[in-house]
DNA sequence: AAGTGGTCTAGACCACCTT
DNA sequence: AGGTGGTCTAGACCACTTC
């Protein structure tokens, strides 16, 4: 009869709660502004508390949000735009490299990188570990695998300490020729040593970029890199790559 | 005195369980095989089902679960890696394309896009969906933009319905000279139309690559493809790209 | 000390799929 | 009809930051 069906698939509240957030955020906040706390804001919208979370949750994922424990959630600036494709078609430490090397040490790596190497289990191989600032902010973190046999010339005693030593092996591997690259970008989250050095929780979603560098018809390095999710954009390709952003930008006063 | 303070960032419940878990699935589990409930599996473990639901949903972002309403949670095979950089050094619809044109529409975009396509308000700017399958299943839906002033000799009487039109829009294209292209790479969560074409559910977390097609020295063409983040590992550069998986893998009987 | 977000619980009901 | 995962509630306590 008059039953009519409106509504036949009925959308989940946080689903229809993040929307509405979603425009407020475009029209009644500025970048880096407060918002109520979520006891706050679960009862202004009339929900349970761990329904709004759900969606501030997945506008944090979209980099709309951010979240601090102890201080509050504020309004995201628009994603940063990070060079990952062009700009560096040499090895890693090259001139106009954008990481900064921070230690390194020689150790047995974990099976599946010694698998992409073709390493031996015994093979020893150096373990760089490199970090990548933007605007001030930490947005990556980076383990470089290089077999010993990439770098035949280095002997312990150049460099004994941590940095140092990074930039050794770094140094060395020049002398290979690049012959060419290839990376894959998949979705992670964070572990914990790197949710540390990102500034975030361990479990942060980030996006991980493998890059595999080949000479001599082989493996020569394999790099890890781990960039945060919800501040970067990854740019590939010519120049700068596109931004889509959604609505209006201010800046808070 | 005697109150050593080991443990003292206490792990949570939830990542712990994670762990336990993922360990569990290397070790106990073959691609494919069905997992107990969750209720079941929450009692296993003495914790709150949403305490079980937090570990299960970092697994599925990491792409080591898959979960089907109705179904169960199952264990999901190692990503596909699919290739986005290279391959198609040449316009959308051109040979070896892997997409596959659903219909198109002419129709004012959305202002980011217009701002991209630096077009205004109301010049008419096709929209052609596609879609990208792969291995069966499907990988990635596609809305790519191309304003009228791209393919000015296309008419609409060429092409009335949906597919046939989409691909005299991509064929119209191929007449200009590609310049070049660059790409950038964002997490996001899939809006409830892609959601439905990808087969999951509206959120579910989306890599979405934005690329921007050069000719004629202007953006003549802007294409946005959402990928599912759960199966997919994209890949660029020269050749396949690196797997770096975490443990053993077996296939279900 | 007070306020924030992060974790956890023990329930309830719903939408979807299989049988 | 019965079983699955998805949503939602109303509390509680904890870790962290700021005052």
């Amino acid at each position: 009869m008059g039953t009519t069906q409106l509504e036949s698939v009925p959308e989940p509240k946080y689903w229809h709660l993040k929307t509405v957030l979603s425009e407020a955020l475009d029209s009644e906040f500025s970048v880096g502004e407060i918002l109520p706390n979520e006891r706050d804001l679960a009862a202004r919208f009339g929900v349970a508390r761990a329904t709004l979370r759900q969606a501030l949750e997945q506008l944090e994922l979209e980099g709309r949000l951010q979240r601090r424990r102890g201080v509050g959630t504020t309004v995201a600036p628009p994603r940063v735009g990070v060079a990952v494709g062009t700009e560096q078609q040499a090895w890693p430490g090259g001139a106009g490299d954008v990481w900064q090397a921070v230690d390194c040490t020689p150790a047995a790596p974990p099976a599946a990188v010694a698998a992409a190497l073709e390493t031996g289990p015994d093979d020893t191989v150096y373990t760089v570990r490199r970090s990548r600032v933007s605007q001030g902010q930490p947005v990556a973190a980076e383990l470089l695998y290089v077999p010993e046999s990439s770098v035949p010339e280095l002997s312990a005693i150049d460099a004994p300490s941590g940095p140092a030593r990074a930039r050794a092996v770094l140094r060395e591997l020049q002398r290979l020729e690049l012959e060419g690259r290839d990376s894959a970008v998949e979705l992670g989250s964070a572990r914990a040593d790197d949710a540390r050095e990102l500034d975030r929780l361990p479990g942060a979603p980030v996006l991980v970029v493998t890059t595999r560098f080949l000479a001599d018809g082989r493996t020569a390095a394999l790099s890890v890199a781990t960039y945060r999710a919800d501040t970067c954009r990854l740019t590939f390709g010519d120049s700068g790559g596109v931004e889509i952003h959604q609505g209006p930008e201010r800046q808070a006063s």
